[in-house]
DNA sequence: TATCTGAAGTGGTATAGACATCTATATATA
DNA sequence: TATATATAGATGTCTATACCACTTCAGATA
């Protein structure tokens, strides 16, 4: 039900109410959503109210609104789900995955110059250098090296490196990561990249290098990741 | 100026004219947009109207709003124009080179099984089978292979496919694209690719499978595109 | 039977106003 | 001088209402 009194604004209350009957299968593909004025009765709430609730849920996929016709549950599940992952975690458990990690290496380093500029601190800052194996169901998928500056994200331990970073920024430390960056190309393995990812050197690699942001624009992280291009292709959705 | 009889909505005429200011240079990354209740006077239309226009413009990335201080223009550029770009043509603009094409091949066929699936059309139903090399500066970036079913896209000729298929279809047909699906790989350069851009054989390859769809859901095109690893790299912005 | 017509229901656009919450600045106070 | 405090102005949320354009479908009409 809605609360009127919470904090929370009415709207994301419906929002995450319908969100989580689409995502527990309560309303599947292709159903039709009571209209917006029968929300109206049904919470007491006016229709604009209703709508932000809806467009919101439409402008992420989940629904597609059809005029004259109504609001339907959007059939392409895939792509709810891939639109806006960014962490090596979500990535697999979408693809139906068990993700894990072997860590490599863990240390505060002082910035270089590349990664001094990349995160928009001082040269010789202190950062996080972190270097990972991720794998999928046990298997080797990529090879991950990971900076964070250490000023902006106290109490990083190697315990929460092995799992999902992305996870401690959100719910121990409240950073709500915002947008990513992120460039791809295809490469040869090194001769590194071939030994951790157990392929022959010289084999095809999806390099992916990204670089998270908050809301203020302030960088939270850089990411280079070797996939191993026989187990991993990067899916994306491009809405005009 | 704002015309309350024209057929494209007031919110919409806004959204625009903000869109082309910041286009234009009129305003520059960081600057302050007027306030609503400033352009509700101005225009003498209500602040509703006037935050959907402002909030599509920030959903899109192009304005940031700060509850108690005022909207701004986005600092990042470069990320609007990366977003929803999906053409060949749009994207080397972008990057600020010049987009060419040599057509390989122009035909009408029956689909075979696999396509036929892909454009959610009835088997050996007809499609446009075209192969481009696409060029940028007159240099060969990519190969490119293109089937669109053809009783959606009539008039199609070889003409055009040199040019910008996009183009021709939000121009002159009025098909308006609503999204694509992609997936890249990382694989090793074929015979026949090796030949056509002009690379060793087994150089890496960026491969990128994109399918296209109307707001409908109907399948408009597939393409696959195999670019040249050293000459490109692929680079998205992804919202949460 | 086949076709037109109109009503009901849907989402799309727009108005005018209200109160809440946050930010920055100016002013009064210790 | 330094610290509270008030206030003006910004965006955020919400209401109640109105009319429009489009879709569907039942019922009237030819």
């Amino acid at each position: 039900m809605i609360n009127k009194n919470s904090p929370l604004p009415i709207y994301a209350q419906l929002e995450e109410q319908i969100r989580e009957q689409i995502e527990s299968g309560i309303l599947g593909p292709g159903d039709t959503l009571p209209s917006e004025r029968e929300f109206c009765e049904r919470h007491g709430i006016s229709r604009m109210t209703v709508r932000q609730a809806i467009n919101n849920l439409a402008k992420a996929g989940y629904l597609r609104r059809e005029k004259g016709r109504g609001t339907f549950v959007s059939e392409r599940k895939m792509e709810q789900q891939l639109q806006g992952l960014t962490s090596f975690t979500e990535d697999m458990k979408a693809r139906g995955r068990k993700p894990s990690s072997k860590l490599l290496h863990f240390e505060i380093v002082p910035a270089v110059e590349s990664i001094a500029q990349t995160l928009s601190i001082p040269k010789h800052d202190p950062v996080y250098h972190i270097k990972r194996i991720r794998m999928a169901d046990g298997e080797p998928m990529a090879l991950e090296t990971t900076h964070i500056p250490a000023n902006l994200v106290p109490g990083l331990t190697p315990e929460i490196a092995t799992g999902s970073i992305y996870n401690y920024l959100e719910e121990h430390l409240s950073i709500a990561i915002d947008y990513s960056n992120q460039v791809i190309e295809s490469v040869t393995a090194s001769e590194t990249e071939s030994h951790y990812l157990d392929i022959p050197s010289g084999s095809p690699i999806l390099l992916m290098q990204r670089d998270t942001f908050l809301k203020d624009g302030t960088p939270v992280e850089t990411v280079k990741s070797a996939y191993r291009a026989d187990r991993y292709k990067f899916v994306t959705v491009i809405r005009r």
